[in-house]
DNA sequence: GCCAACGTTGGC
DNA sequence: GCCAACGTTGGC
């Protein structure tokens, strides 16, 4: 089983949309890094921290659980979609998406500020300097640490 | 294939 | 709102 991280802007979806819907769709990926992580990387049942950024205290909130493998993202075939992608023909889909099912929140959020402070972390994607994919890769030391933290 | 212009992300 | 960093686009 692997470990993911997956950012979202609290305003856009937040841990608590996906604690009220218990699974949902995670569409709008529109990065091919992040996309062939998608495709080629993920699993069903691995796990992810659920990490909120662009909102005043940016970090780890919760953990969830992949619930599908890729598939179609199918905003990208909607003109009235913000994401939508008139290049993304639906005969060959050029964006992927996956379920995920919402497993807890944190018992208090981690901060990014406060990820940054540890040894132990700073191989992270997360930290590298001018990192912005919305999907990076956490190890399972890195995993069981932060989950040390909470 | 190069590279300048432009767009997006995301912390601060 | 600013700015650093990086991705994408498109002319050549």
């Amino acid at each position: 089983m692997q470990h993911w991280l997956v950012k979202s802007p609290p305003k856009r979806y937040s841990i608590d949309d996906l604690k009220a819907a218990g699974v949902d769709c995670w569409d709008g990926v529109r990065n091919y890094q992040v996309r062939n992580m998608l495709r080629d990387d993920f699993r069903t049942g691995d796990l992810a921290f659920f990490y909120h950024s662009e909102c005043p205290e940016p970090g780890i909130v919760g953990t969830m659980m992949i619930a599908s493998g890729a598939y179609p993202d199918p905003t990208a075939f909607d003109p009235k979609e913000k994401y939508f992608d008139p290049k993304s023909d639906p005969e060959s889909p050029r964006w992927l998406m996956v379920d995920v099912r919402y497993k807890r929140k944190l018992k208090r959020p981690i901060p990014l500020k406060e990820l940054r402070a540890h040894d132990e972390l700073t191989e992270m994607p997360l930290l590298r300097r001018g990192n912005r994919l919305s999907i990076t890769p956490v190890t399972p030391d890195q995993w069981a640490f932060i989950m040390s933290l909470e």
